[in-house]
DNA sequence: TACCACATGTAACTCGTTACATGATTCA
DNA sequence: TGAATCATGTAACGAGTTACATGTGGTA
């Protein structure tokens, strides 16, 4: 059982869902190919965590919908009051920060730019998703006794991550720009 | 090469270090084990984009310090114009908050109070290296053509998330407090 | 007395990615 | 016509972790 296998309990004590469907909805907080997904369901279900019924569908390929187990339910549940493993961030944007004195101003300019556009994209994705599960309930936001209540505070999470990077972005972008302009005083100066 | 090699020259670039240096070095951006950090130290090496002298020691181990070589550097400054990988990210908490609502609310307000106090615990600790670093630094942060530019805005960068963390749990507590106060009205109005 | 810091290395394993494989439908 | 979506699977490889292995000196 690693952690994955958790992941996938997790969702499908939510609903039923094929291994594509998992793959799309994992992506806000365990990013995994499907070629490691697939095999993984089958080894869950041979060992009676899960469960699937085959569906056929027509213009689409067939399609197996995997449901949790009492078995399953009882493995996560236990699983959740354990005591959590360090989060491991992996993002090579970072290294290149870490080396970012080896290039000019300009460049490096760029370089946070780009990542500011990355991340607007990836905020305006996610307000457009925080809105359509806020408009699922009368009052605003999930329940907490809701099914929903995880995935909807998980969004919110990544979007003031998201917010926090563009933030963090335009700061240094302030920084680069300072030096740039005493440089040019400099130049001026010696002139 | 891989990003783990790219983070080792990223860092060598500013000083020749030994792998235990690395390895502590290593940990604000990219985690790894010294099982995985050795052999590839002695792989770069072979490949010449690395060179090592051994120093001898007295009352602790000898040491292999590693410094990067001109086709080291040329090789990492390719590396870095190339448009990076997707961040990935791997914490197992967040597969926990997915299934939140299987466990009560007490249970739940007690895994956020210890995310908060493991996430206040890294600001302080940032906070003191983030102090350090000023102090090297006249003017309070370092230039950004030096070499330790890069290392500072990536603390900065790791503070404003840990804080940031902390604000989101303390949102989700507030989330989780209103909800028993509002079944306990519930309960009162019952009786 | 037992653990922590220093310091490096290998072997066996699990986890995760890339590539191979298939095939209908829809949209630009 | 070419790409994207739906849908599942395997094989080979690369990345990363755990465990094994060694040894001194300091400190709680």
């Amino acid at each position: 059982m690693n952690s994955l296998a958790y992941a996938l309990l997790s969702m499908l004590v939510r609903k039923p869902c094929s291994g594509y469907e998992l793959k799309h909805l994992l992506e806000v907080f365990w990013q995994a190919k499907h070629s490691q997904i697939y095999p993984l369901l089958t080894k869950l279900q041979q060992d009676s965590l899960l469960t699937y019924e085959l569906v056929e569908q027509s213009g689409k390929p067939n399609k197996k919908i995997y449901s949790i187990t009492d078995k399953g339910l009882a493995v996560l549940q236990e699983w959740i009051s354990c005591k959590s493993a360090l989060p491991v961030i992996r993002d090579e944007f970072l290294i290149k920060v870490y080396a970012i004195w080896l290039v000019d101003t300009q460049s490096a300019k760029r370089m946070f730019e780009e990542r500011i556009s990355l991340f607007r994209k990836q905020v305006n994705y996610r307000l457009n998703e925080i809105r359509g599960m806020e408009e699922e309930h009368r009052n605003g936001i999930p329940d907490i006794s809701s099914r929903s209540f995880g995935r909807y505070i998980l969004f919110q999470r990544k979007l003031r991550q998201e917010q926090e990077e563009i933030e963090w972005c335009e700061w240094v972008l302030a920084l680069l720009e300072e030096n740039q302009d005493s440089r040019l005083e400099e130049v001026k100066r010696n002139t």
